[in-house]
DNA sequence: AATTCGGGGAG
DNA sequence: CTCCCAGAATT
């Protein structure tokens, strides 16, 4: 069948590696070939895939499911259908694209690689490793996940759901992060060393793998082309795994935003380039700040953009970001001029819809009614 | 090592 | 509601 060579075992303190054989990464190709499920990026089989289309499609399913990235990934790929196109492309409209998709940084990233690859790399980007992970926006697991991919190179590739298979494969008890170094460890025991092997296929079959049958809750143990090499599923306790700390609860930070107009216009921000929705386009807004009650009118009314009348809204918006909850009232005025202000432009309401606003902001739009 | 970055789908 | 996802960059 699949005649890799395979890592050997070497730092793996603690853990038996007794499964780590052959047996896995055959079982594991084989279940690939009949399961293969067909995606916009993944080449068909016996295809080579497309650097750039590997690369645009990593980028976006960074913290991203599948379901939401698909239709971002042809967009992008019929705006931009090469990385050229993509880096002649102005960062404000690639921005805009990405609207919605969330993680600005990786939007603003693949921008500025585009440009790396396009201008000091003659267009092609680099096959290995260290190379790729040099780039803008490329770390460890995405700099594997294109090599294994797109080159053939075997490199081993851990992602979120190869944690997850992996950690419970070989039943790894330390808490991540720290068990990241012993799970890679562990998935180097398995990987493929050669090209002969598969490792892209490899790389991706445990992604899968990953998604759709050993799920987080209540995996699919019985139809797990790796039950019988799996520690966790012979001991009966898959949900354990990968042991994680547990969380902290999110505070509320409350917030006023201003709704302005002028002659069917609406003020928008360009927020600045860094942190939180950097480069994006929003509501003026009062500080994002933890506290009990919204600010009082004597608080909000300096950081409005307009000195004089506004009317507050009863409605709150609630949005959930990674680390908080905001919740937003509106404040709306209307004003008879098109006033200047720092970092502010005016967009025709018709055309809010296509200004790419993040969805915190979309939330809050209902409220101006 | 810990924090900061969005948003949505599944349960 | 909670969990977590084809993580990277920053501190």
């Amino acid at each position: 069948m699949h005649d890799a060579t395979y890592n050997k075992p070497a730092a793996l303190k603690g853990y038996s590696v007794k499964n780590a054989t052959t047996d896995i990464s055959n079982d594991l190709l084989d279940w690939y070939d009949r399961e293969r499920r067909s995606l916009p990026w993944r080449a068909e089989p016996g295809q080579r895939a497309d650097p750039y289309r590997v690369w645009l499609s990593e980028i976006m399913l960074q913290q991203t499911t599948v379901a939401t990235v698909k239709a971002y990934f042809v967009k992008f790929l019929k705006l931009w259908p090469t990385v050229e196109a993509l880096a002649q492309a102005p960062q404000e409209q690639v921005l805009k694209e990405w609207a919605g998709l969330g993680y600005y940084a990786r939007a603003r990233n693949l921008h500025k690689c585009a440009r790396v690859v396009t201008g000091e790399l003659g267009g092609q980007f680099p096959q290995s490793e260290d190379g790729l992970r040099a780039l803008p926006g490329i770390g460890d697991y995405t700099a594997a996940a294109i090599a294994a991919i797109a080159f053939g190179v075997p490199a081993v590739v851990v992602d979120g759901n190869i944690e997850r298979v992996v950690s419970r494969l070989f039943r790894i008890n330390d808490m991540l992060p720290q068990a990241k170094k012993p799970i890679k460890a562990a998935a180097a025991t398995i990987t493929p060393t050669e090209r002969s092997g598969r490792p892209g296929d490899f790389a991706q079959a445990m992604m899968d793998l990953g998604a759709g049958v050993c799920t987080p809750r209540k995996p699919k143990c019985s139809q797990c082309p790796l039950a019988a090499h799996c520690k966790a599923a012979t001991f009966g306790d898959m949900e354990r795994y990968p042991v994680r700390k547990p969380k902290t609860v999110k505070p509320t930070r409350r917030a006023i935003s201003f709704w302005l107009t002028h002659n069917s216009h609406i003020l928008l921000e360009r927020r600045a380039d860094k942190g939180l929705l950097g480069g994006m386009p929003g509501l003026f807004s009062t500080p994002w700040v933890e506290r009990t009650e919204f600010p009082g009118a004597g608080e909000w009314a300096d950081a409005a953009p307009h000195q004089g009348e506004w009317r507050l809204g009863e409605t709150i918006a609630k949005h959930t970001f990674t680390h908080f909850h905001l919740e937003t009232r509106l404040a709306v005025a209307a004003v008879p001029a098109r006033l200047n202000v720092e970092n502010g432009f005016w967009v025709p309401l018709a055309d809010l819809a296509d200004v790419g606003l993040p969805t915190v902001f979309k939330k809050m739009l209902p409220l101006a009614r």
